[in-house]
DNA sequence: ATCTTAGATTCGAATATCATAATATACTAT
DNA sequence: ATAGTATATTATGATATTCGAATCTAAGAT
């Protein structure tokens, strides 16, 4: 049973594993969006977002409701924006290992300007 | 740098999304242990819990400190712990389709002696 | 009925993750 | 130096994720 509690955890880690899906709940934190309107403040692939939110459909992190043509989505529990709330404490605080992990850590000359 | 941040994010989901490793952090919550200990609360083969642990190490979610023959673990940021706390907030608030989630969801019928 | 628009699903190839087995390293003791 | 203990690393095969391309379905509109 234990295990069972860790592995739904670890499914829904999983289903937030992904740069895109990440940006669909932030998105998704400031209110109710259509997988059109998704798509195109993600730029993306219309198919590609179409299987991300099926992840967080299947995972249960999203709501969707279908009005005529279009589907619409919420967020299905504030927790989950908490976590992500909690993500970015997380990341301010860790700024400096974030960059260099990511490989991104500007050299001090020039660039800006 | 708003998508270098959620690949960031995504990366941290992805340490935590297995249930060896969510043990683990858990495990540490309650304070050091040392990789021998890890190995046997968990019950598992001494090269995957070490697996686990490097992936853990890579992304910077715990700090290990050696001592003589031994490695000794800790959580590096209490930040973690909240995040697995808010999850077990979730399961329980979503227990129900946990459950059928996970395809545990006993039938009424026997079983139960 | 046909066309169009909004989304979802399926398939295939590339890549990543995982567990096990085998091997390596590093320290301690003799 | 040799042996033993604690832990890490590497190789390998199995499985899972990811993306783009193509296809499919449902709802309007003509």
């Amino acid at each position: 049973m234990q295990d069972a509690l860790r592995r739904f955890k670890a499914d829904i880690f999983q289903a937030l594993a992904h740069p895109t899906r990440i940006a669909i709940l932030e998105l998704l934190s400031a209110g109710e969006l259509s997988a059109g309107e998704l798509i195109e403040k993600l730029g993306m692939e219309q198919a590609n977002v179409s299987q991300h939110l099926a992840v967080l459909r299947a995972k249960q992190l999203v709501a969707n409701r279908k009005a005529g043509n279009q589907v619409f989505y919420t967020l299905r529990d504030p927790i989950i924006d908490k976590v992500l709330r909690l993500m970015r404490q997380y990341f301010h605080a860790h700024l400096k290992e974030a960059m260099e992990m990511l490989g991104e850590m500007e050299k001090p000359t020039g660039k800006t300007r």
